[in-house]
DNA sequence: TAGGAAGTCTCGATCGTCGAGAGATCTCAC
DNA sequence: GTGAGATCTCTCGACGATCGAGACTTCCTA
């Protein structure tokens, strides 16, 4: 039936934002483990994933990656740089740029932590055909399609342009409030 | 063969983290247009949440939702209730507990920008049918269940006592730099 | 009815973040 | 080459979210 099909769509959604709270959560576990706040790590997984990439991060890219004006990256590489998780480095090229390398310590910290729960997601995966597998990684394809359009609009943007829908309050409120942002 | 498994099962586990990044970025978009920091996004969330489920939230109880002491909530909800997102009641049967509840406004503010995800999320899943949108749930059950227990261990332990596994650097890190966080 | 427990708030201090701007370096047109 | 403007990082002063300690009110129980 067409009410069980939407229940069942909705249940998932519901999941989807448990499996978001619950990833979050492990974040904040290393955090308080380490003594690191939230852009804190947000900032350490940037420089290990631009170094697993092979395309070294610096201070300027590091700031646009976790949204933090270059005052608070200073600050930011300071605080990881004392605590020596990370240290810069003048980059020989362009002399005004600093790139940031992981040390040993802050890398296998890291892959202790999050290569656990690697291990377990690929067990608790084992049981899973290749064709079931396919399925979900296609069924995450597409909703990591839907979530990344959302994530990307424009403020105040209706999020499809095919279905403007009741957005007045939401536009509204966005206007009104958005220049009292004072943090 | 065993390889293209465990590459699979790895690809499926970088969309999870895709998915969450890309989920936590449309967080941080509503609170751009509201003028909100992550903090009370979640309180809010948790305070809609708690209406849900018909056990309306306290101060107290949303302060070991969102992990933060008595008196940051205190300081959080005059902030919410200055921007006329809640209000605090006082509990007829307990006069010691403010009850939190949600304005007009804000909760059509969150069922303006959450529910317009939902409907497209929904509408992603139609093509699915509901066998497949089964599996998919049994998947993320699963995933759930291993990222909870990841999330909910004391500190320093080993996250599962079945594989001891090298756990020493992790561990090495969290007594010396345990005590040393400043924030 | 008194004593302790529970829930919230106040106060002072700390630290992460911001905006503005300085200093160093690179790029490019001349 | 040289100068002008752009780019990248850092410094400085201010603000605000958070914390720990403790006060105050209300509830529970012996």
């Amino acid at each position: 039936m067409a009410e069980d099909a939407a229940a069942a769509r909705l249940h998932v959604s519901l999941l989807l934002r448990r499996l978001t709270v619950e990833l979050d959560a492990v974040g904040a576990r290393f955090a308080e483990a380490h003594g690191l706040n939230p852009t804190d790590v947000r900032a350490l997984v940037a420089v290990m994933d631009a170094a697993r990439t092979g395309r070294p991060m610096t201070a300027g890219r590091l700031g646009e990656a976790v949204g933090r004006t270059s005052a608070s990256v200073t600050a930011l590489l300071d605080r990881l740089e004392r605590m020596g998780h990370l240290h810069r480095v003048r980059d020989a090229d362009d002399r005004r740029r600093v790139v940031l390398e992981m040390s040993e310590t802050a890398m296998s910290a890291g892959a202790e932590h999050f290569g656990g729960l690697q291990r377990d997601l690929a067990a608790a995966m084992e049981p899973y055909s290749d064709e079931e597998l396919a399925l979900v990684e296609r069924f995450l394809q597409d909703v990591i399609g839907v979530v990344g359009r959302y994530a990307r609009l424009t403020d105040g943007g209706v999020p499809r342009a095919e279905t403007p829908g009741p957005a007045t309050v939401f536009t509204r409120r966005a206007e009104q409030e958005g220049g009292t942002r004072d943090h």
